[in-house]
DNA sequence: ACTCTAAAGCAAAGACGTAGCTTCTAAGTG
DNA sequence: CACTTAGAAGCTACGTCTTTGCTTTAGAGT
């Protein structure tokens, strides 16, 4: 049973911020579980019980990092919230951290959801767009038609392909996705 | 210096042959590199020497396994050659065995070009495809247009959202991309 | 206040990863 | 065809990490 404001509470915090700090100082590839334990204050049994092993918890930590801090800007129109959301979603995740933390994300256990909540915070993030567009009266697309036409080709180029990416690369996916829904009326 | 046809390509094979035979035996999680070195006839050391840990081992095996073994089916029309091959990659790509080799896969060096090296599979093959209909004269998309609107979102979904996929999501994905393509002259 | 149980601490044994040095083997050379 | 050479594999010892059984703690429910 897991006890909100508890010890485990605790602990799980006081781990999470040893592996941030931990990352920032010794760098990713230096961490280990006996060292983000002894930072954390906690014996490695207890890590090891909780998260199986390092991938796990540096998973759950990039799950953490990926999580928007704010809404999305709005810069009156559908087009440009879309545009500005998606290059500086596109910078940020293309960024070498960024792209640490997406693996990790992928890294952990396949089916304990944490990729499947980055991709949940995109589209929040996306909803609180088109909803913006919808009560302005504009024509908007779907969530999925977005995350399929902009997200999922960013991704794509990020995890498979770096090096081909650009801040125009978002603009033209946007640019598409608006053109195929205006004549859909989508 | 590789030598190929010496002792570097037997102990690569020998390898890579017992990391495929153990992962059937005892599963992927019980794979070590001491025990993939017994099977192999070789020393552990030799093993971290090469790939410097099981991750980059298995990313490289997950790579050949990645590898098409044959050209696309050719079944006389753009549409449905696209469509047949979007509907077997998922189909492989979306399977819990072909899941884990996609992981595998990302898994090794972000530099190494692993990654890289499967979307140049999926590449090359839509390249047959699109190289089979301008023979025949029918309007083509472009291979990034493809990979864009069919390729990218698949992987999204693999990869991010499992249990959103079945086989009438890669028909929709090519039918939307013809026929945004058929319109623009793509 | 008391009970009960999930979670953390502790400690020891075993497995894994690393590194220096030695040996082997095949490619290049005369 | 023998010889040289350098890259790769073998060997070994050491240190670190991981696992596991048992004990202790602390907070949730009554």
């Amino acid at each position: 049973m897991v006890r909100p404001g508890g010890r485990s509470a605790r602990v799980q915090h006081a781990v999470h911020t040893a592996v941030r700090e931990l990352e920032a100082e010794v760098g990713r590839d230096a961490l280990t579980v006996p060292l983000v334990a002894a930072r954390a204050g906690v014996t490695p049994s207890t890590i090891y019980r909780r998260w199986r092993d390092l991938q796990q918890l540096l998973s759950d930590v990039a799950v953490e990092r990926l999580r928007p801090d704010a809404a999305p800007d709005d810069r009156g129109d559908l087009a440009s919230d879309l545009e500005t959301w998606a290059e500086q979603f596109l910078d940020e995740m293309a960024s070498p951290p960024g792209r640490a933390y997406i693996r990790d994300a992928l890294l952990g256990d396949p089916d304990g959801g944490n990729a499947g909540q980055c991709s949940a915070y995109a589209a929040e993030q996306i909803g609180v767009i088109l909803a913006r567009a919808a009560e302005r009266g504009e024509n908007t697309p779907g969530i999925e038609s977005v995350i399929d036409g902009v997200v999922a080709p960013m991704m794509y180029r990020i995890l498979f392909r770096p090096g081909r990416l650009d801040a125009s690369y978002a603009r033209r996916l946007v640019a598409d996705l608006l053109a195929a829904s205006g004549r859909t009326g989508g």
